[in-house]
DNA sequence: CGCATAGTTGACTACGCTCAACCCTGGTGG
DNA sequence: CCACCAGGGTTGAGCGTAGTCAACTATGCG
């Protein structure tokens, strides 16, 4: 998950990194810039998404401090999302060139860009999975069953941010746990749902 | 997109690939199997996709000959899709810790697996934005967008494989092209779309 | 010419979205 | 201590659109 963190760097590739800090809400990056650098977040919080031609915003994945993030972008012309900071951050830019070089010299550091990739795709994966569900009910459930270790799941986030992920609506990812309550499938307590 | 064509992996390396030939419709690995190996698809053509709970097929991509596939293998420990012979395949098998241990030998080799682990996860983000438009209308038009060199489309694929690839009903997908049609957005004659 | 298959059209249904009202909780101030 | 308010969450009614199933048409092949 650190694969570039900067102070894993050698000190000459370490000189050519810069780092930007970024206001709740501002923009990294735009879907369709001239992709030139890969990140590290070191502090704070960034999601990816796009928007469709309506303007309905979509989500990719949230990064958090410590990880790095658009390593796509070292093999890609223009980045395929846009990045946007979710609260006050501070982006370490490893420019493409050098790191290229750098992963040509060093097999630990790609190797971690490997594994790398290969999670993110996977979650990729796990994300278009989910989305293809059609019914809320067991998009939900599914939802539900990814984030629960054993038989439990704690809801961190407000319900309209779980609705955004899952691409429902508050009010059908409501019907959608209250049906399943009334299935007796889960009971829920505040925002702690167990499976039955 | 031939990372690990065989004949040009090291003579000790080609020791160790095996072939397997596939029946259409055969199954390579199923989704939660041990992930052991890599592949290569020397000829005939495969699907990656998942089943919902309820039984329904989603694609995720389609492997030519001559690409390789399952890259993620190396770094997960089980398949997250199932890969589904389409026509008579011959696959060449790359077995996992010593493709891992070239990998750490040839820049090269790790370059050419990082493109493509990117490329995929670059059109993993593309099907998600394209599954991720809700009305069956926008998300032809932006299959036809997609698909189009310059101003017109050639539809290779009979209907009620792209109405797969759109995650829509072929109905769905034949009233879509009629509205867009109607509007003036495109005309069709046969298989061929032109935009105007 | 007739059949099989792909594609289209039609009628109906189901389900998620929209918008609005309502409820419940926690925090504030009189 | 309680009245008030604000916000997140829930419930309700109506609508739109994709799915379903069935009938029909067009195309290609024996």
């Amino acid at each position: 998950m650190n694969s570039f963190r900067p102070d894993q760097l050698s000190a000459d590739l370490q000189a050519l990194v810069e780092y930007r800090k970024l206001e709740s809400g501002q923009a990294l990056f735009y879907k369709g810039d001239l992709a030139q650098a890969t990140f590290w977040l070191e502090t704070g919080q960034l999601k990816l998404l796009h928007y469709t031609s309506d303007g309905q915003a979509v989500n990719h994945y949230r990064i958090r401090a410590g990880e790095s993030f658009a390593e796509v972008a070292l093999f890609i012309n223009f980045y395929d999302c846009t990045a946007i900071a979710e609260a006050p951050s501070r982006v370490a830019l490893l420019p493409k060139q050098p790191i290229l070089a750098a992963l040509r010299e060093r097999p630990d550091l790609a190797e971690e860009v490997m594994k790398q990739l290969a999670w993110r795709l996977h979650q990729a994966k796990i994300l278009l999975e989910l989305r293809s569900i059609r019914s809320a009910r067991n998009r939900v459930l599914h939802y539900l069953k990814l984030s629960s270790d054993q038989r439990s799941v704690q809801l961190e986030q407000p319900m309209r941010i779980i609705a955004e992920d899952l691409a429902l609506t508050p009010e059908a990812l409501s019907r959608a746990l209250t049906q399943l309550e009334e299935e007796g499938v889960i009971a829920r307590q505040r925002r702690m749902v167990q499976f039955l």
